[in-house]
DNA sequence: ACAGTGACTACAT
DNA sequence: AATGTAGCCACTG
């Protein structure tokens, strides 16, 4: 197993997430350099759960606002769970008031 | 070295 | 406006 630079970099910026706040796989890709390479991120977070410190996956969703990778957690439902830990509502995979939570790594740092 | 894969996004019809 | 198709780049086998 060898961990990318590139994912190393991803696991960074989604660590800088604020509590209660989330972002798009595109705005972390596009943080990086490379914003085609959102799948990338996809990927990234894909092995986060083996990586240290902890990952704050729960809070980077697609541009849409939808839970799109909860399948990929522990249990599907821990995804929400977290998220609604820090007061963000979720209603049907989708983040409400996503357009308000949402946090562009690119304008914030 | 080649081809397949994916937690996405943007463009086209 | 909504659905479908294609591009995208790094990683794995």
């Amino acid at each position: 197993m060898v961990a990318g630079d590139f994912y190393n970099q991803v696991y960074e910026i989604v660590r800088l997430i604020p509590f209660g706040r989330v972002t798009s796989y595109g705005a972390i890709a596009k943080a990086l350099g490379s914003g085609k390479s959102s799948r990338l991120v996809g990927l990234a977070m894909n092995h986060s759960h083996n990586v240290l410190p902890q990952v704050p996956a729960h809070r980077v969703v697609n541009r849409n606002g939808f839970l799109t990778g909860k399948h990929h957690f522990t249990d599907e439902k821990s995804m929400q769970q977290l998220l609604e830990a820090e007061g963000i509502q979720v209603l049907d995979d989708q983040i409400q008031d996503f357009n308000r939570l949402f946090w562009d790594p690119l304008k914030e740092l």
